[in-house]
RNA sequence: GGAUCGGUAGUUCAGUUGGUUAGAAUGCCGCCCUGUCACGGCGGAGGUCGCGGGUUCGAGUCCCGUCCGGUCCGCCA
């Protein structure tokens, strides 16, 4: 028997007993004729002591950092006591004692604040993993993965695992792909969801399905988007969205309070798609702080119901038809940031820079503020007289002591713009809090949007999203073929709204999903908008299609982004943290260095030869 | 595909306008120390300044290229 107890157990109560311990040397303090040692495993780190004999021993065997020790002693009181520890109180005093095995120096400490940066700790990933900083975010995310579970099957919903090598179907992102041998030429993919898998199972009659699932997207990633990346993957049948988020509602509920103790009682907001776009200029708003957008001008073809809080727009608006700077952009935007009326020069000129920044791509940016005597003071003063700066300031609902910021453009980028900058705002102002958490439900999405440089409809969410009831009978009744591809706004498409919606936690999109399509008829005529013709509808999807001809029950479903939830619960930007082995940036293992070449002798196997382009 | 920041001791970093032998902290090694827990004291070792080229009397420092890493835009149904 290795060990008596874990290194995380004894306490005081345990006095004047024998203990085995095994783990690893955490730090070893020596003082002459006495040697403390700190073992540590995954449970915690426990005091030995080496008298007198057992130190001559040491001297002749030195412990080093890491090494594998297994101590058998009595539980002691300690005379000092750590009040740091757990175990803090007593201590091992060693009788015999075995070094398992040694290790070399770690090329960082094992510390929580340790001295390695991350491309070190990734090549060392092992070692990383023995930091508590790190495991306590694996914990975290089983944690999360149990909670989620148990909410799950309480529910009554089956996990059913599905393929991994699957057919590729190049619609949205790239495939990864794998070659047959068996089959020369041939290529599995890997999947990007198990979306018709789960949609089978319903027609299956496995009306509860969930899986907790690896899935594969060879895109770019970021500091939240990994190569492979794990979903909460559920579907059920015989559902309406109203079904799907008082479910869902559930799960996040159950999640919150076994994994954080949070009880999340209030009901979670919904907002559609069109007044996120409108209020906050992004389909994730972040609700934690308002700061809503001021649409003093904008596209109106894109928002055909909305109306300017000024009256009129573009040059039928009695602010803009005088000159100025805002003269001719399409859409001018604004918003009110509390408290920072007295900005000197230095901090909006430095501002103006973060705007002007490629990533953001303005040409500049335009202050108002509201002084805490109810006057103004602009960056425009020549253009806009005191009225009309006092209409801006109403229309963006700013009080005395705010700063207006106002950003002008073409629609789409002015739009995304401000809503980074309203996002940098509420960072700089502190405004995001790591321990609020705001969720929301973000409905009615388009089911469409339009490619202009392809010419043709993709779909938003995918092609298996059915559309509002009410709008089944126009997209039937129509042809998705439009002449003009300016004119894309008129066409009958664009303004469908699909039965699709986002979770969305603290600005991050956490979770989404859609009622789907389950009659063959409507399927068929999603993808021929998709500008899939019947061959390759048969082709990529004929299984689908056929499924549907059998008795497919009306179904829904959603998938959460397991890695970014455990993020997000854990306090943290990045989801790596919360990967036991996650790739960097370029989309490497470094600690194996994959992707790697294979040998000669795979490519034959294969029938495949190397040609690289470049 | 693009932008941007970084690469100097095992590690994290500093390094002035281009100028003598490239520093600090920590880690590592040795000696001392019976109550430490960020132990302490004394001493020591440790560097192809990512790589290649250029400018210069002289390059860690300036220029060009390249590789590696971070962040972001495009992309991610």
């Amino acid at each position: 028997m290795y060990r008596t107890h874990t290194c995380g157990e004894l306490r005081l109560s345990d006095k004047n007993n024998q203990a085995t311990l095994a783990g690893w040397v955490q730090t070893v303090r020596k003082f002459g004729a006495i040697t403390f040692v700190d073992l540590r495993d995954r449970y915690g780190i426990t005091q030995l002591l080496f008298g007198e004999e057992l130190n001559k021993e040491l001297e002749e065997n030195p412990l080093g950092r890491e090494f594998v020790l297994q101590a058998t002693g009595t539980i002691n009181e300690r005379s000092n006591k750590n009040l740091n520890i757990p175990t803090g109180d007593i201590e091992i005093v060693v009788s015999s004692f075995k070094i398992l095995n040694r290790s070399v120096t770690p090329p960082f400490t094992i510390e929580d604040k340790t001295d390695g940066g991350d491309d070190l700790r990734m090549k060392y990933r092992f070692l990383d993993l023995r930091r508590n900083a790190v495991k306590k975010n694996i914990e975290l995310r089983y944690a999360v993965s149990r909670a989620a579970r148990n909410y799950l099957h309480q529910q009554g919903f089956m996990d059913i695992e599905t393929p991994f090598l699957i057919k590729s179907t190049p619609e949205g992102a790239r495939d990864f792909v794998v070659p047959s041998r068996m089959n020369p030429g041939q290529f599995y993919a890997l999947p990007q969801s198990p979306q018709t898998f789960k949609q089978l199972l319903m027609v299956s009659g496995y009306d509860r399905y969930y899986q907790i699932v690896k899935c594969f997207r060879d895109e770019d990633l970021r500091a939240d988007r990994q190569p492979e990346f794990t979903q909460i993957d559920c579907e059920m049948a015989f559902v309406e969205q109203e079904d799907i988020l008082n479910m869902f509602e559930g799960m996040i509920r159950s999640i919150f309070k076994e994994v954080r103790g949070i009880e999340y009682t209030e009901s979670i907001q919904r907002m559609t798609w069109e007044d996120a776009m409108w209020n906050y200029g992004n389909d994730k708003p972040d609700i934690r702080f308002a700061m809503q957008i001021a649409n003093l001008n904008f596209a109106k073809h894109t928002y055909p119901n909305q109306e300017s809080p000024l009256g009129g727009t573009g040059s039928e608006s009695p602010l803009w038809g005088v000159g100025g700077p805002f003269e001719k952009a399409e859409t001018v935007l604004a918003i009110a940031i509390p408290g920072c009326s007295e900005y000197s020069r230095k901090q909006t000129d430095e501002l103006t820079e973060w705007v002007r920044r490629p990533q953001i791509g303005m040409k500049g940016l335009v202050f108002i503020k509201v002084n805490a005597d109810g006057t103004y003071k602009s960056s425009v003063d020549k253009f806009y007289n005191e009225e009309k700066l006092k209409a801006i300031a109403e229309a963006a609902n700013a009080k005395a002591g705010d700063l207006i910021l106002v950003l002008a453009g073409a629609e789409e980028r002015t739009r995304k713009a401000i809503s980074d900058l309203r996002m940098e705002m509420a960072t700089r102002l502190d405004l995001r809090k790591d321990n609020e958490f705001k969720f929301l439900w973000v409905l009615d999405f388009p089911l469409f949007e339009y490619d202009e440089e392809g010419n043709r409809w993709v779909a938003r969410h995918h092609p298996f999203t059915s559309p509002k009831p009410s709008q089944i009978e126009t997209m039937i009744n129509n042809n998705p073929v439009i002449e003009n591809a300016a004119e894309y706004l008129k066409h009958p498409y664009a303004s469908i709204k699909a039965n699709a919606y986002d979770m969305v936690l603290n600005g991050n999109e956490i979770g989404g999903g859609s009622i789907r399509i389950f009659q063959r008829e409507l399927q068929e005529k999603m993808f021929a908008a998709l500008g899939m013709n019947k061959e390759e509808q048969l082709h990529k999807f004929g299984f689908l299609l056929g499924s549907f001809e059998y008795g497919a029950p009306p179904h829904g479903g959603i998938a959460f982004g397991f890695d970014r939830l455990c993020a997000i619960l854990g306090g943290s930007e990045s989801i790596r943290d919360f990967i036991a082995f996650p790739k960097n940036n370029a989309g490497r293992d470094v600690m194996l260095d994959a992707p790697a070449s294979i040998d000669e002798k795979q490519f034959e196997e294969l029938q495949i030869k190397l040609d690289l382009k470049k």
